[in-house]
DNA sequence: CTCGTAAGGTTCAAATTTGAACCATCCGGC
DNA sequence: GCCGGATGGTTCAAATTTGAACCTTACGAG
């Protein structure tokens, strides 16, 4: 029962900022996708996750880790994409529970054409709002965060 | 049809690393929060918004803006700790149409048993982690962000 | 005063998300 | 070789979220 530490006004500015930017910036940039190109942000981000994989392709669990999801969440939207056509899914050679989720052609081209307005969004967002130092320390900042958590999770 | 701007290394780490930070955190405090106090982080923004303010109440809309979510998103999450007993809703004399959300008894001290355990969380993920510079760079970043978005919806 | 439009909330159906339960397979130790 | 616990994915029901449609009330221009 000790008493809690509270945030101190530059502490509690930092969270509030945080709280906003983050969910004013994933609103906006779910609506560009959904409106541009048909995609919701999670699935867009699996595209580019396999899209950056060798040979387009990642184990399911893998994929879970990269993204942010649930293990279930991610069946529910690789099913999605694969309805669409733009995901495919193969077994693993080597491992008969593994599942490999594998862009199709389809799904590059999805990507290729969701890409720049997408590019675009965030710039308008996020990136250009900034001057590059902000931008650097940004980077270096929430990578120590996000790395943090990640071990924390491990 | 113009070239897109792709980003730039420095870009992609912080437009990375914003993205996992923010689920990343979101995913820990969402746990913490149901654990400890039942409570999503939706709930828990909505009762510390109205603690906020004056008489620990405020219009449906005006709350819909501080947090970040859908007029129907409020609706249904208000009338969610209107159930618990956390939240009531009363009318507002000077505009039939009005509703505020009003803090109940119950709810000061709901969100009195819940935010120690929830600082602590915001501690652990994200303010304890970092400097006290780049804490301050932090909020001046994406207290900057979080309002050109606002405005931008405006 | 009166109309047309904007604003405030709720309702509704549809899409997502989540954790727990589950099934099958894998692997290290004995 | 064989057992018991981890792993990989899916399934399921329940909770949440969202946008669009809707109803009622405000309010400013004529």
């Amino acid at each position: 029962m000790d008493e809690p530490r509270w945030l101190n006004e530059t502490e509690m500015a930092a969270w509030r900022g945080f709280v906003a930017a983050t969910n004013l910036v994933a609103r906006r940039l779910e609506r560009q996708l959904k409106d541009d190109a048909g995609l919701s942000h999670t699935q867009y981000e699996i595209l580019v996750q396999l899209s950056a994989a060798p040979a387009g392709s990642l184990r399911m669990t893998d994929l879970a880790d990269r993204l942010v999801t649930s293990k279930s969440g991610l069946t529910y939207q690789v099913t999605q994409l694969e309805k669409a056509g733009l995901v495919a899914r193969r077994s693993c050679p080597s491992d008969v529970r593994g599942v490999f989720a594998e862009l199709t052609e389809q799904g590059w081209q999805a990507l290729r054409a969701a890409a720049p307005g997408h590019v675009a969004a965030v710039r308008e967002a996020l990136i250009d709002v900034l001057t590059p130092e902000q931008l650097a320390a940004l980077a270096d900042t929430l990578g120590t965060v996000a790395d943090r958590l990640r071990a924390a999770d491990a």
